[in-house]
RNA sequence: GCCAAUGUAGCUCAGCUGGUAGAGCAGCUCAUUCGUAAUGAGCAGGUCGGCGGUUCGAGUCCGCCCAUUGGCUCCA
């Protein structure tokens, strides 16, 4: 055996090295600043210390901060080191789990009887920084399942023990800096020292491992950098975030409001919001025509008994507003409409259905009301009645990779004219382990799961593939964006429908002149119009494409002898079917404008002498500045421009 | 629902260890007639989230409730 191997690049250059070299010495045969950089190796795939030895041949890519595998080591090494403090200063704490996250890192504790407020988390900040000042190294040492319960059990820590309880023996390793010892698979960053700078952001309760039934933890979220100014950065970037806030401009921009008399989660939307949610929905109802879809309407209530039937009551009474009872003894009512679906179901059941019919596409802007979790409500983004851009496909099985073609097509169109390119794309299939807990037949779901791959692959969509995250009744295709503060969130999607065909009974006639059970698609490229909203102004912060600006040009005469002039233009503009507002207010021009740009008007036209004269208008574009001076005709021709660009070919 | 924080005028926020509320902006009135991000003066505006308690006295202390925010769980 040589004592020599060969270890390859990302570059896909090979070198030799000693065997059982470590990640930290092949850092720096490199580059002085790679060393001091680096705070992981992958090897092969599995990402490791830089001190541990590599024993044989391998592919090998060293991770810095710059890296999200860097970060991750990094901001895991810090969720250590808040541990550590949090051991110091509040002794006989116990530990559950404290990984990276995107953004930092946590740790869930069990603190006894204490809670903690911001002094708190100062205080454990000063600690931090004062354990990464002494500079000790992570080491790493494997351990026995024997001695590592018997670690625990000293500690008293049953969380830990409960983690050891799923691992197996021979693959269990400590790591310990300082004083502080942890279970951790690892890797860690060399040592403490570059922790410098830290930020404890929240504290909130987390349920020990995820569930409701078990004890609520303390977790404490924070963020840690080696720089200061990066840390500076990041804290001005969040409040910048929160200038985008949805419900900050929603409020400023006068687009919706909340009301206590009206209740948690009920938006009340404003003149200018609902011209907003006008304009959107106008533009996906005209895209439905061209594609097929058909209006339907249905009412807002329906009996308990299509609940029954479909399967939603009682079973999600938890998540429904309670029924309107006639009859208590025979549990007969009226259910405010958690779902359009089983309208429309009824709507296909009107008449004997023909393959010769299918598929059939009934849309509808239909208002829904869930009884969400009092915690669970935000905003726009989590409300108790909102209103989806539903459809229903009925179609036979042969037919859903082209239905979910179109409405992929369809989705990315209305992604694209509000230009949001960073979306991400989830398909959501069977457990395989645990097949029994779906609907419908195992082969079927073969099919439709490979469907929907194909449709997503041949619509050039970039889909990742979650296992076990289906619908019981069905697999789906999800559209996720993200928010100002960088919370994903669903908008839109498609769902395969096996179970309420199958409830409700529907068929159609086959060419067999045999009767066939019809699929199901349901699918909303919104989602929710106030979901939607939501993250849209969040999105562009408030400054609306043109064709969706609820105020497109403020017409400001300079005094009030211009007042006249700049109500024809007002008119004029309104004539073409701009949304044109005019400020009479008796005030300076520079307010007006001041007060125009702080409401993101697209254009601002102002108007004085020069323009009456001229029969023209000073052009201002919303944070650009002034344009100079057009005939009212060449900047109509402008705004369209502006229109159509953003709309496209609608 | 659970954990934590927060709640003072339409908005943003002051109000020290308890002594019955204050600013800026917005609004209204008057003056100013003004050229690309704030003209000036005056006026008005608050059951200090709600209810109860402690106290001679509560925006301030305590309890309960409501709402909001950040998470946990679920979902569009």
């Amino acid at each position: 055996m040589s004592d020599q191997i060969k270890l390859t690049f990302p570059d896909g250059t090979t070198r030799e090295f000693n065997r059982g070299v470590t990640g930290s010495e092949v850092a720096g045969s490199i580059s002085e600043g790679l060393a001091r950089m680096a705070v992981s190796i992958g090897v092969d795939g599995e990402v490791r210390d830089l001190s541990r030895p590599i024993l044989g041949n391998s592919h090998i890519q060293i991770f810095t901060m710059r890296d999200t595998e860097g970060m991750a080591t990094y901001w895991h090494s810090s969720a250590h080191l808040m541990a550590e403090a949090l051991e110091a200063l509040y002794p006989g704490v116990k530990f559950g789990i404290g990984p990276a996250i995107e953004r930092g890192f946590y740790y869930d504790v069990d603190l006894g009887e204490r809670t903690l407020g911001a002094e708190d988390l100062e205080a454990i900040e000063k600690k931090m920084a004062e354990l990464a000042k002494r500079n000790v190294p992570y080491v790493r040492k494997e351990v026995s399942k024997a001695d590592a319960i018997a670690f625990f059990t000293e500690k008293d820590d049953e969380y830990k023990l409960e983690l050891l309880n799923d691992l197996e023996d021979g693959t269990i390793s400590f790591y310990s800096q300082g004083d502080f010892t942890d279970l951790c698979r690892g890797p860690h960053v060399p040592s403490t020292g570059s922790m410098k700078y830290v930020k404890l952001l929240n504290i909130a309760g987390a349920y020990w491992r995820g569930d409701q039934s078990r004890k609520q933890l303390t977790r404490l979220y924070g963020i840690t950098f080696p720089k200061k100014k990066e840390l500076d950065d990041y804290l001005e970037m969040l409040e910048l975030a929160k200038q985008r806030d949805h419900r900050k401009l929603g409020r400023e921009l006068e687009l919706f409001t909340f009301s206590q008399k009206v209740g948690p989660g009920l938006p009340l939307w404003l003149p200018k919001g609902a011209r907003l949610r006008d304009l959107l929905a106008d533009f996906l109802k005209k895209e439905q025509l061209n594609s097929g879809y058909e209006p339907v309407v249905t009412p807002h209530i329906a009996r308990l008994e299509l609940y029954k039937i479909s399967g939603h009551y009682p079973y999600y009474s938890d998540s429904q507003f309670p029924p309107m009872m006639e009859d208590v003894e025979n549990d007969e009512g009226y259910l405010l409409k958690p779902m359009n679906c089983p309208h429309h179901t009824q709507i296909y059941d009107d008449r004997p259905r023909s393959y010769r019919e299918l598929p059939i596409r009934y849309a509808e802007f239909g208002t829904v009301y869930r009884y969400e979790q009092s915690g669970e409500l935000g905003g726009l983004t989590r409300v108790r009645g909102f209103t989806q851009d539903d459809a229903h496909i009925f179609c036979m099985p042969s037919q859903v990779k082209e239905e979910f073609k179109n409405v992929i097509a369809l989705t990315l169109k209305v992604l694209s004219a509000l230009s949001f390119t960073d979306f991400k794309a989830q398909i959501s299939l069977r457990d395989p382990s645990n097949t029994e807990k779906y609907i419908g037949e195992d082969a079927a779901w073969d099919d439709a799961e490979q469907a929907i791959r194909e449709a997503a692959a041949e619509m050039g969509l970039d889909a990742i593939e979650e296992e076990g995250e289906a619908a019981f009744y069905g697999p789906k295709l999800d559209f996720m964006v993200k928010d100002a503060l960088g919370r994903e969130w669903q908008l839109g999607t498609v769902q395969l429908d096996y179970n309420l065909p199958e409830r409700f009974d529907l068929t159609y006639i086959g060419d067999d002149n045999q009767k066939h059970r019809p699929v199901m698609i349901h699918r909303a490229p919104f989602g929710s119009l106030e979901r939607f909203i939501g993250v849209l102004i969040e999105h562009c912060g408030g400054n609306f494409p043109m064709w969706l600006a609820p105020v497109q040009v403020q017409v400001l005469p300079v005094g009030q002898s211009f007042n006249e002039y700049s109500l024809q233009v007002t008119q004029d503009l309104k004539k073409v079917g701009l949304r044109a507002e005019c400020d009479l207010r008796h005030e300076k021009v520079g307010y007006k404008i001041r007060s125009a740009e702080m409401q993101k008007v697209p254009y601002m036209l102002i108007v004085g002498e020069r323009e009456m004269e001229n029969k023209a208008v000073s052009v201002r574009r919303h944070g650009e500045g002034d344009l100079g001076s057009v005939s009212l005709s060449d900047f109509v021709a402008t705004a369209f421009a502006d229109i159509d660009q953003a709309i496209g070919s609608n």
